[in-house]
DNA sequence: ATGTAC
């Protein structure tokens, strides 16, 4: 049980666990929250698995708590874990399930005043061409050969098959295209589940939305990014689906083997994980990359998809159809950055899992016209509510090793939202709002209710304030689609 | 999150 006397408090945002709270902690835990969101996170058993996660082997600095917190398989969603190279570990379950599940946002120059009379058509269009609900197939079913390709490529094979353009690549994390993925390293079963779901959203928290941009806080930084206060943006939320689970899967069974190889003690059991530099750590690496590939072109269809359907509503010969890729970037990954650790710059391995890498301003990675603005940080709110864009900051690298929050944060169970809430009459409530809502399942609707989640402006200010995300502007949904 | 169990 922990309470919150158990912490030290570092500033008005910050919580820290030491050591000293459990024998076998090697690293504290920072949870970044102000006094209800640390509450909130001590209502389930997030906080007691961030414990879990900080007596892993070969971690340095501190774990990261961000304040979207919630429990998940092993580490808690909403976290940062840091180990050091080249021995310390990698685990499946500090990346999560949804390998390099990300956020893509484009924005357009059409005013929603003028364009309302058709979105109810744009939303019958989506939802047509961007297929979604569990086990849900696409448009494409890629041989073996142009599965690995993908794999290898990323986006990259996207741009090739007329998906994509250079700017979509370069307003991408790692240009859509993460080196060392290795094929190989997926199952046939990973890539049988993968090969036909090219360009579909999947079920659960996962969306596509139309969202107007309805506040601008930094006005130079939005119009950089395309953003224009009163016109259409796009959001696309999902990840590399049947593929990446499966790829979980599979390597989440073959480390319980591993942690006894290697000797590595484990709190709990959904915490397998192995020695980066080991035959198993280095095979999981690769496939985990390969994922994470599929999952950017993944984002590319579905963005493709978008600008169709912006097409045959607006007309294709208008401007009013263009979609400008504002960014895209992940929320379920392990990477190897530098980053400072005691100090000095060190090599290391961050799990970032429902937390987002933030990277400051002069980050190289970024194109010219972001540089000076720090990379962009895509934020979802929970259905019918709010999401926002926001940037990185350089004051971000000490706290949370280039970190923040990714979006609103569970507070109910998906089992306690089911029992509780009535998707039909969620359905109504929000169209009476004027979202307009396509969804293939009811059920699934009330699971992702707004009810369901925390106040993701309580998490964004929480961010703001603790100075580890810079905020630019509030998007509100006007038409969302669901499997 | 997920061919919501092989």
């Amino acid at each position: 049980m922990i309470t919150k006397q158990d912490f030290n408090r570092l500033t008005d945002y910050i919580w820290e666990l030491p050591t000293t709270f459990h024998a076998q902690m090697t690293v504290p835990v920072w949870v970044f929250a102000d006094e209800d969101l640390l509450e909130d996170a001590l209502g389930d058993l997030s906080l007691q698995q961030a414990v879990n996660v900080a007596q892993l082997p070969g971690l340095v600095g501190h774990v990261a708590i961000m304040p979207d917190v919630h429990q998940g398989y092993g580490m808690p969603i909403g976290g940062v874990m840091v180990s050091r190279l080249p021995d310390g570990i990698i685990s499946p379950g500090a990346v999560g399930y949804d390998i390099n599940c990300g956020v893509r946002v484009l924005a357009s120059t059409i005013d929603y005043a003028s364009a309302q009379p058709w979105l109810a058509d744009l939303a019958s269009a989506l939802y047509r061409y961007c297929p979604s609900g569990v086990g849900k197939g696409g448009p494409l079913a890629l041989t073996p050969p142009v599965m690995d390709q993908v794999c290898l490529e990323g986006s990259g094979w996207a741009l090739e098959q007329g998906y994509a353009t250079e700017e979509d690549l370069a307003r991408t994390e790692e240009f859509g295209c993460l080196a060392g993925a290795d094929p190989q390293s997926a199952s046939s079963r990973a890539k049988t589940r993968g090969h036909d779901q090219l360009g579909t959203l999947g079920a659960g928290n996962h969306f596509l939305e139309v969202d107007v941009v309805e506040q601008v806080f930094d006005r130079e930084a939005a119009a950089t990014m395309g953003l224009h206060q009163g016109c259409l943006a796009v959001q696309i939320h999902c990840g590399s689906r049947g593929f990446g689970h499966q790829i979980c899967t599979d390597y989440v069974q073959q480390f319980q083997l591993a942690v006894l190889q290697y000797g590595i003690h484990l709190p709990d059991r959904e915490l397998v994980c192995a020695p980066l530099n080991s035959p198993p750590g280095e095979a999981y690496l690769g496939a985990m990359k390969a994922a994470a590939n599929f999952a950017f072109a993944n984002r590319q269809l579905l963005a493709y998809q978008a600008r169709r359907s912006f097409a045959e509503v607006f007309g294709s010969t208008s401007d009013r159809s263009s979609l400008r890729q504002v960014y895209d970037i992940a929320h379920n990954m392990a990477k190897l950055e530098t980053h400072i650790i005691d100090g000095q710059p060190q090599e290391v391995c961050v799990h970032r899992k429902g937390a987002t890498r933030a990277f400051g301003p002069g980050f190289e990675g970024l194109p010219t016209e972001y540089r000076p603005l720090g990379q962009p940080v895509l934020v979802p709110g929970s259905m019918g509510t709010e999401s926002w864009i926001l940037l990185g900051t350089a004051a971000n690298e000490p706290l949370t090793y280039g970190s923040t929050c990714h979006g609103a944060g569970r507070v109910m169970s998906r089992h306690q939202a089911k029992r509780t809430i009535r998707g039909h009459q969620l359905r109504q409530d929000l169209e009476q709002e004027g979202v307009r809502v396509r969804a293939g399942s009811m059920a699934g609707l009330a699971e992702e209710a707004p009810q369901a989640y925390k106040d993701v402006s309580r998490v964004v200010e929480t961010v703001s304030r603790a100075g580890i995300a810079h905020r630019v502007a509030r998007l509100r949904p006007v038409a969302v689609i669901k499997g």
